[in-house]
RNA sequence: GCGGACGUAGCUCAGUGGAUAGAGCAUCAGUCUUCGGAACUGAGGGUCGGGGGUUCGAAUCCCUUCGUCCGCGCCA
């Protein structure tokens, strides 16, 4: 990795300079950036501007050193101090040719790194209540969270991913489905039905209903909500489902919330933290003491009836996962929801949990336009657009693109006339054109009789030193994506590194039977970087085609 | 009112405290007898919402102000 070698360079020569007793032995942040003007060279530092600061000395001078030093590297063409105390690097052509090899080598492992002590992470996400399809307002937060992970299992850990399921029984929401299917239900059989005041009126009642009858047959118009709710439940789950896996996401498992009532984990919790301290009564209501965490008010967590409220089953689900042996938590929301971490935070605190071990995401929302118009969705009135609708007009792809395209953290636009009529200019195809154009042109190369040869590799023209520099940028941004969860950086590296395989496309003829040797160097770098696409591609969800 | 997020090109959005703030789309002008034109090259377009501050240096950090969105239940 290029980046990481040019550090240890640089913190080398800085120790090397400190030993020589030219600078005070201090904790120096080492830098390496990439120069937005070529001509500066292919890497730079600030480090002499930063640590001048500590030195007392001045950042030309400091520059000057670190030259001196990065200069009897035989890899580094030249080093130099520049402007008001940079210092711009510039490799050796032969040190370029050994790092495509070292690509080529690599394969697809170019996209991976292991860790000696790999992390346990729980990812929780998308979590949508069982009384309705997935929709687009979900989206996000299901690539975002299939990304994330994915990304971090490339950056070495172990990763678990979990959608929770509300199925409470005693949820008034889940209640009134229930009572909704069973009326379409009995519609469909032609009998009388009251549909519920409140009752959900979209489509996919519907469906539930008529998938109901088809596994169940006609017999159970008169049977109670005790009989309906469980079944309509999970039939929704079923749909939820399998629009998620269309969608690229798979979980490792569906967490039922009920599931915590029914072992006594959430009574025996609360106990706990009674036991401890930490909740209290007043208006014949339990309240935890979330202030003392952090929290703005005092939360209740059993009403003054004696029913527990949805932070019961959240504090047992907390600590069912810590339970399981996860050392991180991730629990990624929408924007509607931010107003609880504070809560939860303090939940985890309360049961005695270090708070760094649990991370809270919050996804902006996405508003959707539609004729121009803003799209209200509503589950209540089935006035929405479902994620399997949008997958039908776009295709996954295009939809999981356009979703990690821009930073979860921003509020996100999403034409839905501009998906549907023009998606053969999404970003997403630019991306893939590049990946379909290599596979062509290796296939065609193959016919002539030229393969791909690493060691033919020589004489760099500027677009193949290009190419070669931002194909090791690939382990560097998952890196830096995985750390910083911007799942973003990664659709923007690889239109990056698209652009950059088209460039020199353009100006680096690649089949020439009169050089086979220089064909063989040049789809050498068409492979390197095909891998690359693939790669950033497969983390994102999207695939990478061999023809379009 | 309180809390949180966001204000960057006509539009949608990138941008590690660093050198002359970028991309896509849109507009305009070009490139092809040759490996996939779903491509490439170029042009125009900016008080980085406003104002203070921190420092060698701020779109980036702090304060303040304006605007937009979200949240503020013994609902989940």
């Amino acid at each position: 990795m290029i980046r990481a070698e040019l550090a240890r360079a640089l913190s080398d020569a800085v120790e090397a300079i400190v030993s020589a007793g030219q600078l005070p032995a201090a904790d120096y942040p080492i830098e390496i950036s990439e120069p937005k003007n070529p001509a500066h060279g292919d890497f730079a530092s600030s480090f002499a501007l930063t640590a001048a600061k500590f030195a007392g000395k001045s950042p030309a001078a400091i520059a000057s050193l670190v030259v001196e030093q990065l200069s009897k590297l035989n890899w580094i063409e030249s080093a130099s101090a520049a402007g008001p105390g940079f210092v711009n690097i510039r490799l050796s052509e032969n040190y370029f040719c050994e790092c495509a090899r070292d690509a080529f080598a690599a394969g697809s492992g170019i996209a991976r790194t292991s860790k000696p002590q790999p992390m346990r992470v729980n990812i929780e996400f998308v979590s949508v209540n069982p009384n309705g399809p997935i929709h687009v307002g979900h989206g996000r937060g299901a690539a975002f969270g299939d990304t994330l992970a994915r990304l971090l299992e490339a950056s070495g850990d172990q990763v678990w991913r979990e959608f929770y399921v509300n199925d409470g029984v005693n949820s008034l929401q889940m209640r009134l489905f229930a009572e909704s299917v069973k009326a379409r239900y009995r519609e469909l059989l032609g009998l009388p039905f009251q549909f519920p005041d409140d009752g959900y009126k979209g489509d996919y009642v519907m469906e539930v209903a008529e998938r109901f009858l088809k596994e169940f047959g006609d017999s159970h118009p008169d049977d109670g909500l005790e009989f309906w709710q469980p079944h309509a439940q999970s039939m929704m789950l079923e749909i939820q489902k399998r629009d998620l896996e269309r969608f690229g996401v798979k979980f490792d498992c569906w967490f039922s919330e009920q599931s915590l009532h029914d072992d006594g984990s959430v009574s025996r919790d609360i106990d706990a933290l009674r036991a401890k301290g930490e909740l209290y009564e007043q208006d014949g209501a339990l309240y935890l003491r979330s202030t003392a965490f952090g929290d703005d008010k005092d939360r209740v967590v059993v009403r003054a009836d004696g029913r527990p409220t949805y932070i019961a089953s959240d504090i047992a689900y907390h600590k069912n996962k810590f339970d399981r042996g996860f050392d991180h938590l991730i629990d990624v929301w929408g924007a509607d929801h931010h107003g609880y971490v504070q809560r939860t935070r303090a939940a985890v605190r309360a049961l005695g949990y270090s708070e760094d071990r649990f991370e809270a995401i919050i996804t902006q929302l996405v508003r959707f336009y539609e004729n121009g118009k803003l799209v209200e969705m509503s589950k209540r009135d089935g006035s929405m657009v479902t994620l399997a609708e949008l997958m039908d007009q776009v295709g996954p792809d295009v939809a999981r693109f356009f979703y990690l395209m821009r930073s979860h953290e921003a509020h996100m636009e999403f034409d839905l006339d501009l998906a549907r009529e023009h998606s053969e200019r999404n970003p997403v195809y630019y991306v893939q054109y590049a990946h379909a154009r290599i596979c062509s042109l290796m296939a065609r190369a193959k016919e002539q009789g030229l393969e791909a040869d690493p060691n033919a590799i020589e004489h760099l023209e500027t677009p193949e030193r290009e190419l070669i520099k931002k194909i090791w940028d690939l382990p560097f941004e998952i890196a830096r994506a995985a750390n910083d969860r911007a799942v973003h950086r990664v659709a923007t590296y690889i239109t990056e590194l698209a652009k950059q395989y088209h460039d020199f496309y353009e100006k680096c003829r690649v089949i020439s039977p009169e050089n086979p040797s220089r064909s063989a160097a040049r789809l050498a770098l068409c492979e390197i970087t095909r891998t690359a696409i693939r790669e950033g591609l497969n983390l994102l969800g999207v695939s990478a085609p061999q023809q379009m």
